[in-house]
DNA sequence: ACAAGGATTTAGAATTATTCTAAATAGAAC
DNA sequence: GTTCTATTTAGAATAATTCTAAATCCTTGT
């Protein structure tokens, strides 16, 4: 069995796991994402998919990508496509993205940890600016609950 | 003298220093940003701006920020304007664009370096997914010219 | 004061990535 | 084989942002 076979075997797997359909579309979504792997937009993805199935929709592929992500076959570099936000401040910090509520916080971000990230990168890649996104819920249901017990056992308002 | 006198202060400065006029619009776009630190969009940067100076268009606060931004009085939390990109890299890794190319290339991240940026994270803050990008210029003009040395020096093709 | 010239603002059109819609098609299950 | 649901498709719609060209505003030289 050859490593295309495997994969679109394991792709199979995957969809049906996921009561989803192994189409030849995804399939061959699928494919081209593993064929170069150059962290290719829907548009080029859409490009070369074409080459090998004609009639295509470039819907189609924002589908199939959709559901490998869910599927958790591939993963989105740039999930960051809500509107641009803007903040005055200008020490080097993180930003926790709260799904829940759709608010930005920031986090403090220690010049040591930086100097740390900077050292992953391989000599000659030289990085101007490092950011570092987190992406959650504030305050679970488990952290309110603890909360809530606290306040209780301390009998607060 | 006032905060936001002397707010305004510095921002007159900082465009006179890179040759820009301090007008209104600057003026009260980068007041309500420091108004109210929750990471407002343009939109709403808009909004806010127009209850104070109803004239105003959405394209004059795209150039404010954009001025802003330049001369480092603003940051743009997501810079990522650019197409969501996809990788068949399952693993955790971090991702560095190189301006240059417009390529993104992986990074290796380490578990445990995953582990100490979680616990930068307060007490409430879960975190289900850690983003980290860098950004910037692969292999400079410096370090070409010291790869080409090292070439020379070992005799290499 | 006044004219020239560049910077800035403005409204609206254009662009771009993505999502939505509704109809057509295809498979699976009974 | 019919029914039901999933999937695909083309094209319209949306949303954030940028572009364009005209109007306005400042600054500077005279």
């Amino acid at each position: 069995m050859n490593s295309t076979a495997k994969n679109c075997a394991a792709l199979a797997k995957r969809l049906t796991d996921s009561g989803l359909r192994p189409t030849p579309q995804r399939e061959v979504v699928f494919k081209v994402i593993l064929e170069k792997r150059d962290h290719p937009t829907a548009d080029e993805i859409f490009a070369r998919v074409k080459s090998q199935m004609p009639t295509i929709s470039l819907a189609t592929v924002y589908n199939c990508l959709e559901t490998l992500v869910q599927c958790g076959l591939v993963r989105q570099v740039n999930l960051e496509r809500a509107p641009t936000r803007y903040c005055p401040n200008l020490h080097e910090h993180a930003h926790f993205h709260d799904d829940a509520t759709g608010q930005v916080h920031d986090i403090n971000l220690p010049a040591d940890t930086l100097k740390q990230l900077r050292s992953l990168l391989p000599p000659g890649f030289d990085a101007s600016t490092v950011e570092l996104a987190f992406r959650g819920s504030k305050g679970s249901a488990r952290a309110k609950l603890a909360e809530g017990r606290a306040a209780a056992r301390s009998g607060a308002n």
